[in-house]
RNA sequence: GCCGAUGUAGCUCAAUAGGCAGAGCAUCCGCCUUGUAAGCGGACGGUUGUCGGUUCGAGUCCGACCGUCGGCUCCA
């Protein structure tokens, strides 16, 4: 998947990060850029900006090479992104991989011809002469005009109508752009693919073909960034989930399905259970709960009022209708409500590894990451108003907790606020908004304001990591909700004997299994952790006459609780080693004569290397301190 | 859902221009008894996603549907 690019993230507005660099960034990128900047030097924020200037500029000069094709050709817009560009056109036919050549030879005697960008400021009326006959560009024009917005939708404190010319074709666009095309290196871009994109992000308007293009300073850097594009095919989840068996999807099945298979389903049970043993500490305590409920529940909730789309049609049990549930919520607060409640019990904290079922639209499928039904590490904090903040600092510090146990290191947060459509008081979401935007200060994580990006009941904080290829994926969520409490009309006892209403927090902190196992595949690219790995230890007889040690040695790893395999197929040696190799095995034990003979082990590492000779107890000792620290090898 | 691409053996991929559907790996059976990333031989394996159309003849051309992939939109 490519890493997250979306104009969305233009738009988001930075609280805390002091520097604004002058081009739009994506998620985690943005880290990086920020973190640089700090402690770097004016060279860096130059060749950033450098950068954005080529790229932009390569987009207008994409669009001339199209419109040379396409003489009726209608142009959208064509920004730059985080490694490169793109550029939406209205065309009359679909653009084919020869026509992606052609355009990028065009764009290379284009650029050879050193030709000058020239900036003027245009009246209204001459912009719209200009582009009488470019029905996106008059658009934009009086986007520009009525609302002070720039191409991008940014708003701008006095709107100017700006166009660039280069050559031939002269863009309506605020710049700013290299001084001639000679400045663009013409051997460090590429275009990459192209794709359907709406007018502005809008389903109801003209869908647009977009071609992307990835741009650089130099070569090397084209070759480097290229290089990770397909480190990041071969890290792809469905991919190695299907090369180490470790799960699959199946049409007879349903999209959106998963069937975790016994090797997936290994690492499944021991990230649950360690992270059950952690909640346990945590003073959570685990529920269980059915999957469906009546309809009773959604409504009260507001679920079929606020969340119906990505629901299930009912099903019709005894003329009653029953929902499958997209949440666990509604199941847990019927828990608390079994009783009456004293402010002694509080906070009270429900853990479940809840199984949910949300309809998704069939073309955003997409193997681990995005799927109809999926598991979340859920759970609900009951607690008195004065509890709240407390409660949403512990529940972000073991969050970090968690991850970091899995090898995360780097985090963004976003603070998501009340959306269009949602319950409860104005008033009242800003209180909760504070709440949140509180604890991040306090737990000093730079995060981004996503406003509108709330839960229908509350906001929330979501929490992105970054893999070890530099993308963002999100995982925890922690939500405030002041508002299920008083639909289901949940009390507690205070302690002045009258009744009140208890604070609520939804949170899961790996978010669904399903995504946290597919991020986890990617991250480690296949080769688990050795607490995490499906077989830690592959036996590997050299000849049929070592077959009794091979086995006796894996009855005592196995004793010991280890995940180990004898390979006593008649192969050769090296056979077995490339089998065990390609299966990303962390530990190869060959065992021959020599071995025998001498009591102790050939130990080699997945990542070709060789360990000293241990004995079985040395050994085993030694795989059992590397599982306690949770490291690679 | 929308735009585009795509669908051949369990997997990865061939099949000149519409003319008998093939290879490697995997699997199974033998032989080999091996020293740190593939030992050798043989066998098995297909209604070319499905349905319909054009044609003397369709894996190949056309249409619909289903799935997958790249995006858009949306999201754990």
């Amino acid at each position: 998947m490519r890493a997250n690019i979306s104009t969305s993230d233009i738009r988001r507005k930075w609280v805390e990060p002091r520097e604004i660099t002058p081009r739009p960034m994506m998620g985690g990128e943005f880290f990086i850029a920020a973190r640089r900047l700090r402690m770097a030097k004016l060279s860096k924020k130059e060749k950033e900006e450098k950068l954005y200037r080529i790229r932009h500029s390569l987009a207008h000069i994409m669009a001339e090479a199209v419109l040379e094709i396409f003489p009726e050709g209608k142009i959208a817009i064509g920004p730059p992104i985080d490694t490169g560009f793109y550029y939406d056109f209205d065309l009359p036919r679909p653009l084919t991989p020869e026509d992606l050549e052609k355009i990028e030879k065009r764009m290379r005697q284009i650029i050879a011809g050193r030709h000058k960008f020239v900036r003027r400021e245009v009246t209204p009326e001459a912009a719209r002469e200009l582009f009488h006959d470019q029905p996106y560009k008059l658009e934009l024009i009086d986007d520009i005009i009525k609302h002070g917005t720039d191409e991008y939708g940014e708003v701008t404190d006095k709107p100017v109508l700006s166009t660039y010319r280069q050559d031939t074709f002269e863009d309506l666009c605020r710049g700013p752009h290299v001084e001639h095309t000679g400045q663009i290196p013409a051997d460090a871009f590429k275009l990459l693919n192209t794709a359907g994109a709406y007018w502005r992000g809008d389903e109801h308007r003209p869908m647009l073909q977009r071609i992307y293009g990835t741009a650089w300073l130099n070569k090397k850097e084209l070759q480097t960034h290229l290089k990770w594009l397909e480190e990041v095919k071969q890290r792809d989840h469905r991919r190695l989930g299907k090369e180490l068996d470790l799960f699959s999807t199946n049409p007879q099945l349903g999209g959106g399905l998963v069937l975790w298979h016994p090797n997936g389903g290994h690492v499944r049970k021991v990230v649950e259970d360690f992270c059950r043993e952690e909640h346990e500490k945590g003073g959570y305590e685990f529920v269980y709960t059915p999957h469906i409920g009546r309809a009773w529940l959604w409504e009260t909730s507001g679920h079929l009022d606020f969340y119906r789309e990505s629901m299930y049609s009912p099903l019709d049990i005894d003329g009653q209708e029953y929902y499958i549930k997209p949440m666990n919520c509604p199941f847990h607060i019927l828990i608390y409500k079994s009783r009456r409640r004293s402010y002694r019990e509080l906070p009270m904290r429900y853990a479940e590894w809840g199984t949910v079922y949300r309809y998704e639209r069939g073309g955003v499928l997409h193997g681990l990451m995005r799927v109809r039904g999926f598991t979340q590490d859920d759970a609900h904090i009951f607690c008195r108003p004065d509890q709240m903040p407390d409660e949403i600092d512990k529940v972000l510090q073991f969050s970090l907790f968690i991850l970091r146990s899995f090898g995360f290191e780097e985090f963004e947060a976003y603070l998501s606020t009340r959306p269009e459509k949602a319950v409860g008081e104005v008033s009242r979401w800003r209180d909760a908004e504070a709440a949140l935007e509180a604890s991040l200060r306090r737990a000093e994580i730079p995060y981004k304001i996503d406003a509108g990006g709330g839960a229908f009941y509350g906001p929330k904080i979501d929490l992105k990591i970054k893999d070890a290829l530099g993308r963002s994926w999100q995982l925890s969520t922690i939500q405030f909700d002041f508002n299920l409490p008083e639909r289901f009309d949940m009390t507690y006892i205070g302690e002045d004997g009258r009744e009140h209403r208890p604070y609520m927090i939804h949170r899961a902190l790996l978010g669904s299994m399903e995504r946290f196992f597919g991020v986890l595949i990617e991250h480690y690219g296949g080769a688990f952790p050795v607490w995490l790995a499906p077989l830690q230890v592959k036996v590997i007889p050299i000849a049929d006459r070592h077959n009794d040690a091979a086995w006796k040695l894996a009855d005592k790893l196995k004793a010991a609780r280890l995940r180990v395999e004898v390979d006593d197929r008649s192969d050769r040696m090296n056979a077995k080693i490339r089998d065990a190799q390609m299966q990303k095995i962390p530990y190869m034990v060959v065992l021959g004569d020599r071995e025998v003979e001498n009591g102790t082990l050939s130990i080699r590492l997945r990542d070709g290397s060789q360990k000293e000779e241990l004995t079985a107890d040395e050994f085993l000792a030694y795989v059992q301190s590397v599982i306690e620290s949770k490291a690679l090898l």
